[in-house]
DNA sequence: GGCGCTCCAATTGCATGCAGTTTGGCGCCC
DNA sequence: GGGCGCCAAACTGCATGCAATTGGAGCGCC
């Protein structure tokens, strides 16, 4: 079921990537949840490593985007706006496009095999939790990426779904995982019969309903910019008397 | 000419990050070569930090794909295999396109100008090293990403063109700069017409031309692994004598 | 009561030190 | 002479320690 590839990119065995498959999995199974703080003591403590593992395994994460790190502040999960989420979602359709097309009428059997046996699990876990649910879809990805056998492609479509995951962590809340299974499942029997054209219109359409479904709010707040989104108050008040951005602003 | 935004993304200004940029800088520009070794001590000081700083920087570039970091061994420029190197381009193709896809109408006059100043500065640099003219040629894409305002992009865009470079930098000699800024400017030139699909035709061409023009051979050896290489050699000798990989293969 | 100031605990930034691993060079043996 | 093994130097993996910065509690003033 898992063990596909040994080789992960540039992450092998040592304390920092063992630290950082764990944070990775906790942020996208929403343990952690984006702006949770993240001390360095203490991930030191949890994983019973120094201080200095901790924090060089906070630097990868960020390098990856799910935590933000700010100079001589506690690292926090990242909470990406609403810009940034419909941009991953964008790059992430191109990336899958990319991954499906490589990927049409060339698979073997038992690779159609472990996919299958891949939505299965997915089917299996609609009874629990929408966190479990989200990580395998999100796996679902990874594995097709890590079937073209391109180590570039498998870290960038790693990297762009996690962030995704993260995203729709904090925006969407019901997430019917049915059609996105069924989707699964259509992806799957297109890359078998090696539709090309096909099943890159079926991935596109899919990744684009899961960002539209759960980056409903095309416009209003919700977005952390808070400076942005008080502008226009703001500006009535201006003339009034002058506001110079009390610290609640600056959250 | 420079400063073009001011938010790079998680890359502030501590010593990690200069180094990061030092070292980043010096690997497109050939001054280090892929195989070139980087001891955390030799690193440490050269910059004048302790070797904890150089490692985390280390750590970061490995995360890029530019160095490569094998557990107790000193790391190394990231030598990629031809067909790593394929395969970057290929993504690189699909991101550039969602850049100029988004980028297609939207430039506003300084922007415009910002690009043609731009490939100005290549048009004059024509005469200098390849290395100067491959990094030029380099910062002309990541401009154009700068502009989609999408740190997300921008980050990728960045990392895959600086991937690239580094194989242009193994594999391509002459690398012919002429037509690349024609193309360049025929870029700026639709982008500015607002012409989306043709400016989304002209850089694939592009890329794909220079892909084709660096990573000439398609088949032979050059990748890295020198295992497979041998492997037809190998058979010959398997029943003569017990050929138990002698250290030099193991490169 | 609310606002601002000061000071201290919490936390990060970084260097150094020690232990374990790899490298490659020297000498020994065939 | 060529191959094998051993050993020291080089290097990495990691923990700890110290200085610098932050942010927030407590206190006084308006």
């Amino acid at each position: 079921m898992a063990a596909h590839a040994t080789s992960k990119t540039s992450e092998s065995s040592d304390k920092v990537s063992v630290i950082c498959r764990a944070l990775r999995r906790a942020i996208i199974e929403q343990a952690l949840a984006p702006g949770a703080k993240l001390p360095e003591d203490a991930l030191g403590e949890r994983f019973g490593v120094s201080r200095t593992i901790a924090r060089h395994a906070l630097g990868q994460l960020a390098a990856e985007g799910l935590i933000e790190l700010r100079r001589n502040r506690i690292a926090v999960v990242a909470t990406p706006s609403w810009q940034e989420a419909r941009d991953a979602f964008d790059i992430r359709i191109e990336l899958e496009r990319l991954v499906v097309r490589q990927l049409a009428g060339k698979l073997t059997k038992s690779q159609i095999a472990e996919l299958n046996d891949h939505v299965d699990a997915e089917d299996r876990a609609r009874g629990g939790t929408d966190a479990v649910s989200i990580r395998l879809a999100t796996e679902f990805h990874i594995l097709l990426a890590h079937m073209t056998s391109s180590p570039i492609l498998v870290r960038y479509v790693s990297e762009v779904a996690y962030r995704c995951c993260l995203t729709l962590s904090l925006f969407s809340r019901p997430h019917s995982t049915e059609c996105a299974i069924n989707e699964h499942r259509a992806i799957i029997a297109a890359l078998a019969k090696g539709d090309e054209a096909r099943v890159m219109e079926l991935m596109h359409h899919h990744l684009d309903s899961v960002a539209n479904r759960a980056l409903v709010a095309p416009a209003p707040q919700r977005g952390r910019d808070l400076l942005d989104i008080l502008a226009p108050y703001a500006d009535e008040v201006a003339s009034d008397r002058v506001v110079k951005l009390p610290k609640v602003v600056r959250r």
